[in-house]
RNA sequence: GGCGGCAUAGCCAAGUGGUAAGGCAGGGCUCUGCAAAAGCCCCAUCCCCAGUUCGAAUCUGGGUGCCGCCUCCA
């Protein structure tokens, strides 16, 4: 049941149909994390978009194949391992694996690979020297550094002219490169630093290099799409370019897909300015699912808002479609079977309906706020087919398949009620409304709402229904 | 200064030529011992100005404001 699918590129700045390299494949790279520092919001943004995207091109029934790297050799990690006195491999494999614990939680699919710079320098060394040999890069003094002017289309994806962006340099340019807008592609070693043989004396690569290296050893030339946060954009990605079509004479990635920056107050959240929210500490406040919810909330390309509170004000709406779902599943249980009335039939078709924009939308560039707004339409529908007495087998299946599916599978923003403690709780719970119920047949209400307003302040919310008592927490 | 983007109800947020999705909050009603949940109804003409068009939130030009990148950054 393939689509069409139209995806915004960042190099044509144009929303364009996708056609993959291969038809029926899709290939991913995903510009990954520099594991330095604990995991924040601003990194979950991308991996759970790309985790959407991914889910729904398998369910289209595209083959793929998704690479995320790990920048595990960089200034900032060096600069950690010295005031730390720990190995600059060993601060960036303590936060590769805290980064992933946090994904799992959030219940990002893991990627097919997941390259560290330190495992492939000889890759690396490799296609710096191609570019050397070929006139894209020159070596001084142990350093070896791209040469942009070699590369008549640099610029192509930032939109830079060559000339703003030597004269918009701020910083002080390294009197060992020819154009100021040169870069390095390996560093010399400097003492205490880790470092590798080369043709170029012992050093190490620079930033840039590595995704040009290893998207080629994983992907290919030419791989389907290159994400990645929009801040990535220039330099990281207009370099990778640079190095890549250099290298190979043909375009790195056929789609950039960039994703906005989560901002607190208008501002960017960065480790720089320090305006950092930890992921795990958000995951330790509130539920997976809602964490997708907010982050899938907004079209992926626009900026995200992030305050005190917001996930708080998020939860009245994720909870509504949660709880449809978890009504509905039990619903199913004792559904009804038999002829469709004509009300059941329409319930149906609307139904079929949604779940046809839900796909529409989400092959629209990927508008998870869009197919969200969907979801609540199924949810109101379902609702209110049920308000109405309807209660056929057929009907309730479809609500829950839409939203199992969608909300469920492909967004994960559904939380089933698997967080209900087993056992004793339900037991207790169990006898606990059984006397509450008996206590309501007598009219002794005064004592019946004292059970309920207790429970609520142990946060159990008990729900009195034509079925009987209901309780969550 | 250069480049890119954004501006839709109290808040969040879809919507690229045909007369404003959805969520939260708010108001009214139904159900109900009460509450909760749920349902029904109500709640915007889209930053400003000028154009193009039979018709624009959607296109063009000009403003204003905000954000990002140009330095490490998802």
């Amino acid at each position: 049941m393939k689509r069409e699918i139209r995806v915004y590129n960042t190099l044509t700045q144009e929303k364009e149909v996708f056609v993959p390299r291969e038809p029926g494949k899709v290939s991913v790279y995903v510009c990954g994390v520099t594991p330095y520092a604990d995991t924040h919001l601003g990194h979950a943004r991308p991996s759970v978009v790309w985790d959407v995207i991914i889910r729904f091109l398998r369910h289209l029934g595209y083959e793929t194949l998704h690479v995320q790297n790990f920048t595990d050799v960089d200034d900032k990690i060096i600069q950690r391992s010295l005031e730390e006195g720990v190995p600059a491999l060993e601060i960036s494999k303590r936060y590769i694996k805290e980064y992933l614990a946090s994904m799992d939680a959030l219940g990002v699919q893991r990627a097919d690979y997941y390259p560290k710079v330190s495992e492939h320098i000889e890759e690396i060394i490799k296609l710096i020297q191609g570019l050397v040999d070929k006139g894209h890069a020159y070596a001084v003094e142990g350093d070896v550094f791209f040469s942009v002017a070699s590369f008549a289309e640099y610029g192509k994806l930032s939109k830079q002219k060559l000339e703003e962006l030597r004269e918009g340099t701020r910083f002080e340019v390294d009197p060992k490169k020819r154009d100021a807008a040169d870069f390095a592609l390996w560093k010399a070693a400097k003492p205490g630093e880790p470092a590798w043989d080369s043709p170029w004396g012992r050093g190490r690569p620079g930033w840039h290099i590595e995704c040009s290296a290893m998207s080629l050893k994983y992907l290919g030339e030419e791989f389907d799409f290159h994400g990645g946060g929009n801040d990535l954009i220039f330099p990281h990605h207009e370099n990778e370019i640079a190095q890549s079509e250099a290298a190979t004479g043909r375009p790195l990635a056929r789609y950039w897909v960039h994703s906005g920056m989560i901002t607190l107050k208008d501002t960017k959240m960065s480790k720089s300015l320090g305006n950092i929210v930890s992921l795990k500490r958000l995951l330790e406040e509130y539920p997976p699912a809602l964490l997708r919810f907010y982050l899938l909330s907004t079209h992926y390309r626009s900026s995200l808002e992030y305050y005190e509170g917001k996930l708080e004000e998020m939860k009245r709406g994720w909870s509504r479609l949660n709880e449809a779902a978890r009504k509905l599943r039990e619903d199913l249980a004792e559904a009804q079977e038999g002829e469709l009335t004509a009300f059941d039939q329409e319930t149906l078709d609307n139904l079929e309906r949604y779940a046809d924009e839900v796909v529409d939308a989400l092959s629209d560039d990927f508008n998870t706020a869009m197919a969200l707004g969907v979801l609540f339409d199924v949810v109101r529908e379902i609702n209110s087919y049920k308000h109405k007495g309807g209660f056929h087998r057929q009907v309730l299946q479809k609500g829950w398949d839409i939203l199992q599916l969608w909300a469920g599978e492909i967004l994960g923003v559904l939380e089933l009620g698997q967080q209900r403690q087993e056992g004793l709780t339900d037991g207790l719970m169990e006898l606990i409304l059984a006397i509450r119920e008996e206590l309501r047949r007598e009219r002794n209400f005064a004592l019946a709402d004292r059970i309920r307003d207790q429970l609520a302040e142990l946060g159990v919310v008990v729900e009195d229904t034509p079925q009987g008592p209901r309780w969550k927490v």
